[in-house]
DNA sequence: CGCGTTCTTGACTCCTATCAAGGAACGTGG
DNA sequence: CCACGTTCCTTGATAGGAGTCAAGAACGCG
């Protein structure tokens, strides 16, 4: 029932739990992905790069919307949630980040972050400075009123560190394309079938299994991030459960028909003819 | 009733309506707002420079989604739409262009666009090919499995070209991010409301009169844009022409109670207050 | 054990989509 | 100039999906 958990405890086990500068990029597990390993391989990182690995507790906060931005952030294990409080003091959640995921990206063009980040349980986080990717020092970053500006200066030497930075913005944007998509075309059911097979695939990526998902987060946050009413999350899981589609105990879900999700997602309402294929 | 009209007229005059190399940017209209300017402003530029400008009749596409990416474009004069076609040979709208505004970045990572743009009416654009961004020769520009990483070996040569197509995803990010707030938590007559608020500033940045709006695009292209129905257009429009807030008269809109509107978007179903204050 | 938080379930309402029909503008050809 | 078809838009009737309101259940915690 809980072979998710195990797995997040061997994750952990590879990390510093403390907060330090980071001289272990060498042997980080997240280098593939990690948009800084790129930058810094075989280049000595010393305590002057402004690299820094941090524990951080559930409910507590990585940065909040209007901080100043001083880098992007990349998820060693745990998982976070973004989101913002409008005007109305109402929370809207943005996003969920996995472990292996960049978040923070956002504040480049303004100087201060757009959302606030905060941990859903207990994990590590590494920050990349900004400087990393000018390659400047980072006390050199006086963000003005157009940080992008000023970004040009920190240019002069060698090959633009900043591909990195546009491959992150490209997929933020064919992310936030597909869910322009989600809410635009998608009914509640296919929109929950569409969050659960990201966050699958998502786990997947992150070395966890893609049919047992443990979601961190609530009900309410499910819903108000795919921008539906909390009862209708519900609603929506009973039904799945019914279907045979999934299971459902409290936060671990099991995907026991994985086709017939997809076939869902896909084919609108079409998901009895999948389930005879391969049930 | 068709002063718009006239100032289509107005500023096609300062355009040259045969595709061209663009010796001319020096005292193109809209430097203030063109990406390329900023690279090539104080350069020579010359036929190699790639720079081209071309006058597009209605319903003319300036490419289509899957064509290989070979730049940006800058909207001279006209209106323009981006869309694609969907697993089911649905058009999904993805966004209308204004005078002054950049599309065509989106397929700069995968090396093809994503979506097809074309022109609602006689319209004219400015191409700026990646190669200007580069700094390399556009034919050096082989275009590989990941684009991106390619972009690199073209910035050996001083100052990073890429913050003007940074700028212009991150205005893209927040774009989208509104996009999905307003498709997430607006009912269809606040969702209307801001497309109309948003048209007109856009509108006003590119000239025209805040108030006196020409719809270049059809009913169809709205309601598929906004993700509502067509009739459902259709009786907003009429319903805000009821409550005098705008006036309809096929595809010319006049706002006539800016205030109103403008509450309508902010505050809900509060518009009769407002009105009252102000009308 | 009691309490608060989170989640589930039911009843009802309302917004928007869908289906259907008709009207207005436009271009074309007679 | 008018008849005609086409496209685009409007308006009405109806239905369904999801929201809202409300009550209760399950779990975690002190």
């Amino acid at each position: 029932m809980n072979g998710i958990v195990q797995n997040v405890v061997a994750i952990n086990r590879d990390h510093h739990e403390r907060a330090s500068h980071c001289r272990h990029c060498q042997s980080c597990m997240k280098k593939p992905v990690c948009p800084a390993y790129e930058l810094v391989s075989g280049q000595q990182l010393d305590g002057e790069s402004g690299m820094l690995q941090k524990t951080i507790q559930p409910g507590q906060s990585v940065f909040r919307a209007s901080d100043k931005f001083d880098g992007i952030y990349m998820v060693r294990s745990g998982f976070f949630k973004s989101f913002f409080i409008d005007a109305d003091g109402v929370m809207q959640v943005t996003g969920f980040h996995f472990p292996g995921e960049i978040f923070g990206i956002d504040g480049i063009e303004t100087g201060f972050y757009n959302d606030s980040v905060e941990a859903l349980d207990t994990g590590s986080i590494c920050k990349i400075p900004l400087s990393l990717f000018t390659g400047s020092p980072a006390r050199k970053s006086s963000i003005g009123s157009d940080n992008l500006l000023n970004l040009s200066e920190y240019n002069m030497n060698g090959i633009s560190r900043m591909v990195p930075l546009m491959k992150i913005m490209s997929r933020t944007i064919s992310r936030d394309r597909n869910m322009i998509f989600a809410l635009g075309k998608l009914c509640a059911k296919r929109r929950l079938g569409t969050f659960l097979l990201d966050i699958s695939a998502r786990m997947a990526q992150s070395g966890y299994d893609a049919n047992q998902l443990h979601l961190f987060m609530s009900r309410t946050d499910i819903s108000n991030y795919l921008c539906l009413a909390l009862e209708t999350i519900s609603r929506l899981f009973a039904q799945l459960h019914a279907e045979n589609i999934i299971s459902v105990d409290r936060r671990d879900i099991k995907i026991l028909n994985m086709p017939a999700l997809q076939a869902l997602v896909r084919d609108d309402a079409t998901s009895e003819s999948a389930l005879a294929q391969t049930a």
